[in-house]
DNA sequence: GGTGTGATCGTA
DNA sequence: ACGATCACACCA
């Protein structure tokens, strides 16, 4: 399990540090869903434009503003739930966006959960696609991921020593700085 | 492989 | 009015 110091610190730090972490939900039921994490964005809070903290707190990003290591979960596009990691001390809005997994057995689950998937890069390759494949959604922003029922967890795989570098995918603003970070040729990565 | 478009609704 | 997206059609 990481612990919460892990969360401490600001996005751009912590994001390329989550990279092939393991993202778990203990689903009573349905079973394990999970996924390791091969693509993160950073979102810098109240000093980021694209970051949905730039015009200070509302209901919708409040979670974003609370403790670390709790997961911030938004809807968008009228249909699609995305995921984030809260960073920074409480009261700094400062975020991961977890954009895509490699998925880890059972697969079964996964593959239920994405009806629409024909091949196995198509279950988590994508911030919507992860949060349908693992059954995420509204009741679960705010959960805590160190002791909650959704976790991210360290296997002893490390981050890749150079992960690739590039622009944030899906924003107009801040369009210039280089804060998405994923795993060197995983196929899982989005396009 | 790439580009373009419709879906669908909470939020500010 | 627009969005931290996806699926599908179409072209190559």
């Amino acid at each position: 399990m990481l612990p919460r110091d892990f969360y401490r610190r600001d996005a751009l730090d912590v994001a390329p540090r989550l990279l092939n972490k393991v993202l778990v939900h203990d689903d009573p039921g349905h079973g394990r869903l999970a996924g390791r994490i091969v693509e993160v964005e950073a979102y810098m809070g109240e000093h980021d434009p694209a970051s949905h903290a730039y015009r200070g707190r509302t209901p919708r990003n409040a979670t974003m503003f609370g403790p670390p290591g709790h997961l911030y979960v938004y809807f968008t596009y009228g249909m699609h739930w995305c995921a984030n990691a809260v960073c920074g001390e409480d009261g700094v809005a400062s975020a991961v966006l977890l954009r895509a997994l490699a998925p880890l057995p059972p697969l079964e689950p996964l593959w239920a959960r994405r009806p629409t998937a024909r091949r196995e890069r198509d279950l988590c390759s994508g911030p919507a696609k992860l949060c349908q494949a693992l059954g995420i959604d509204k009741e679960f922003d705010g959960e805590d991921l160190v002791e909650g029922r959704i976790r991210i967890v360290d296997d002893g795989t490390p981050p890749p020593d150079e992960p690739d570098v590039s622009p944030r995918i899906g924003i107009r603003e801040a369009v210039d700085h280089l804060w998405r970070f994923s795993v060197p040729a995983d196929p899982n990565v989005s396009r």
